[in-house]
DNA sequence: TGTACATCAGTGAACGCGCGTTCACTGATGTAC
DNA sequence: TGTACATCAGTGAACGCGCGTTCACTGATGTAC
């Protein structure tokens, strides 16, 4: 590795996500990342400034993930849903800090914008339906996440961790997009 | 204040509240709790251990109150997921703990039977309507579960922060509970 | 092609801080007789 | 009623640790001429 590492911005915020997967976002340290990156204690300060800062940029790259996620998962509402709960289960340490944003800049341009236009691709599957109404939004907004945090923070029955995290999120998300 | 406090431990579970409530849990220190409740830093240690003592205390006692709270809502499905809502809202520092296992002992047996019989409460209103299918019951929960944590992140639109948060959580259960 | 210089990326030593943990202790309370 | 003793609750000093922050520095890269 030469005095200049090339990429060492990406790897930082790789290593974070290692990181937060492992111990959560709130015990992330600088330091601890200089360490997994092998650079010095430093250098994170020279790319970020500070905790908020890398967070900041992990929310950014979290929220432009979903939004790829969920577009390329579309129009249909019920594969909508379901590709939310298949990121976040896929993309734990990048979701645990998206919907934390007291962890991060949530004024910085880039995540304003990133943010909003995640929040669009989630709407796209309503809006094919018309002018739909605030409560459709965040009904379907409010069930998928629902179950993504449930199931993250491991507080759902055991009988639900045997199955595909996929499949439960159809069953489930099926019950509020096509009731019977 | 004598040398005997009287009653330090629910001093100290008070105090980790609103702590939690202040900084979040994962930011909680049992020398800050000390100095909150004005009592050597030594002294938390000899009633809980170690934090994970402390927040499985909160831990139990929010499940507690949760299940009060469900239970006095009574037996109708939708104004149970109203009610869930209400304590998260009303009860931040307890929810956002008690929903983070990996924060406290989750084999606690006060614990697990505190969280058992909250479960049960919540399937109440499910339960009256004869044998529901384990989906049923993920539903309800999740679309409650994740309007409360959409709201407690401050990650909903500012509309929905003009509202009250119980009228938006019935608008919004009512959604999967009676559908049009 | 070669040299000089500016810029940028990363270093490493030093600092002060708050934390958890340990431990010998002391003050208060309750119980036995 | 009084005394002795055990138990429990809380103290305060000491320790080592990892953290964030600062700062003068050095090695690499790119550009001007």
């Amino acid at each position: 590795m030469a005095y200049h590492h090339g990429d060492l911005r990406t790897a930082l915020v790789a290593a974070a996500i290692d990181a937060i997967e492992e111990n959560g976002p709130a015990m992330l340290s600088l330091r601890d990342l200089a360490r997994r990156v092998g650079v010095s204690h430093a250098a994170p300060v020279h790319h970020f400034g500070d905790k908020a800062g890398l967070l900041t940029a992990v929310a950014v790259d979290g929220f432009r993930l979903l939004e790829e996620a969920l577009r390329a998962a579309g129009p249909d509402l019920l594969d909508v849903g379901v590709a939310y709960v298949r990121f976040a289960v896929g993309h734990r340490g990048h979701f645990e800090v998206m919907f934390r944003p007291e962890l991060y800049r949530s004024d910085d341009p880039a995540l304003v914008l990133a943010r909003a236009k995640a929040g669009e691709s989630l709407s796209g599957g309503l809006a094919a339906l018309g002018a739909p109404a605030e409560g459709d939004r965040l009904a379907a907004w409010s069930i998928v996440h629902g179950l993504a945090t449930l199931w993250l923070s491991g507080s759902l029955p055991a009988s639900a961790y045997r199955q595909d995290p996929c499949e439960l999120a159809r069953v489930v998300a099926g019950r509020l997009f096509s009731p019977p």
